[in-house]
DNA sequence: GCGGTCTTCTGGTCTGACCAGTTTCGCGGT
DNA sequence: ACCGCGAAACTGGTCAGACCAGAAGACCGC
């Protein structure tokens, strides 16, 4: 036979599952508040700090959530907290330029398809306030590229797919980390905006093949712009 | 206009996602030690509680693991680990559910097609001895959730494009533990593996169409069976 | 009844202490 | 010079007690 590897539990481990397992019996339903702090060390008979450590795993894991002044609260699980975009970055952390771009490739598309067909006036409406965020931090000559990242981000939003939109996020923010330097540069930052003042005029008019064609082409040009500015980058380097 | 909720975000949290930012740009490499927590509260300015509620939240993540009297080590980013799809995937509701199923719908036929231009023939000797390892164990009648979630992972794998394959394991990972749990029971199994059989045919032909629309039809295929055997589970449960 | 204040309660944080393991290092013997 | 052993230092795990800021609820005067 084979043997088991000792399992050393800490009682923060403990106390979470036993709470968790509460939780899953339906003594605490999603809504309800779970027992003040102070009440669960009598019950439990350990320190305020283990509770505390055993309901940062809880709230980690998206399961409850702690509010200053009003107690912690079972959660109702929700998509866009299943899939985390640092959680996904971290994953995806050493993958290089091209297959990030790849990848947006085969998402933001479809994404963007479903954003047509779904997308409401509230997610259009929020859009149109970041564009014209976006058009006030360049014209005050401010970073924009928060605002570029949150348009794709918003629009994927609009397929009503948290899954696709964080996923979409994780690849746009490890792709920034990367490019950052070299679109600073050209007049590069107006057009930027143009254009997804365009694919947005196609995605509220729902006109579906259009939007999806000209997103696909806003990304391919940016990235024509990168592979640009990183070769030049690199004869400067090497001269 | 709308407002955005306040983001109130504990020191815990802060000091977490800014140890996480320095493990992702490598400061700390799998298998090295974190600094020691007294070390931390100095270099943090904050207690000790804090930083222990931190690194709680990265060792609920699977990010790090503490051992007493040694030290926190940072761990190799596995997604069945971080995702946890043990305890999430109970959390897991109907409408998140197709949020996956829809997001894989996104990638893998678009990865497939990769794989079809770029596989190489090593990766696809190690599909062929994936499904022979898969066949065995169905035989045997042991698990064989592994070996299915690992043919799509490793046919994404084959497009070159480690994005798109850590993506879409991700995604499987968590869909799969309900799944499963819904499909064990038909003879849908020895079907699963006839059709990964087929599917990887027409991949090793270099079929780009023929199997990008197979495999298709297959993921949907598999979330019909899903969606009944769910529609099922719910009468069942009504009665 | 209503509005405002005062008390109480909640989670969030800090400090300092102790425990039980692990690691490190130096001392003594060979 | 080498080895072995024990003490000391160090690490995470836990507890206790304190204080804070914000929220909730009770109370009181109008």
């Amino acid at each position: 036979m084979d043997f088991q590897p000792i399992v050393k539990s800490t009682s923060a481990q403990q106390v979470a599952s036993q709470l968790l397992d509460m939780i899953r019996r339906q003594v605490w339903k999603p809504g309800d508040r779970l027992p003040p702090e102070r009440q669960l060390i009598e019950k439990l008979a350990v320190g305020r700090s283990t509770i505390r450590e055993a309901l940062q795993i809880l709230a980690t894991l998206n399961i409850v959530q702690s509010n200053a002044g009003q107690g912690t609260f079972v959660k109702e699980p929700r998509s866009e907290e299943i899939l985390r975009s640092d959680i996904i970055g971290l994953l995806i952390n050493n993958a290089v330029a091209l297959e990030l771009l790849e990848a947006r490739q085969m998402i933001e598309p479809q994404a963007v398809r479903l954003a047509c067909l779904r997308g409401t006036v509230e997610q259009f409406a929020r859009i149109e306030r970041l564009l014209e965020d976006h058009e006030a931090a360049l014209k005050a000559n401010l970073s924009t590229r928060e605002y570029a990242r949150e348009f794709h981000v918003q629009l994927a939003a609009a397929s009503h797919n948290q899954v696709a939109a964080t996923m979409l996020r994780s690849i746009l923010v490890l792709t920034d980390e990367r490019q950052h330097r070299i679109l600073g540069a050209a007049g590069f930052k107006y057009r930027e905006l143009e254009e997804h003042r365009q694919i947005f005029e196609l995605v509220r008019a729902r006109n579906v093949e259009a939007a999806a064609d000209y997103l696909l082409q806003h990304i391919i040009d940016s990235a024509a712009v990168y592979r640009l500015g990183y070769e030049s980058e690199r004869e400067r380097d090497a001269s």
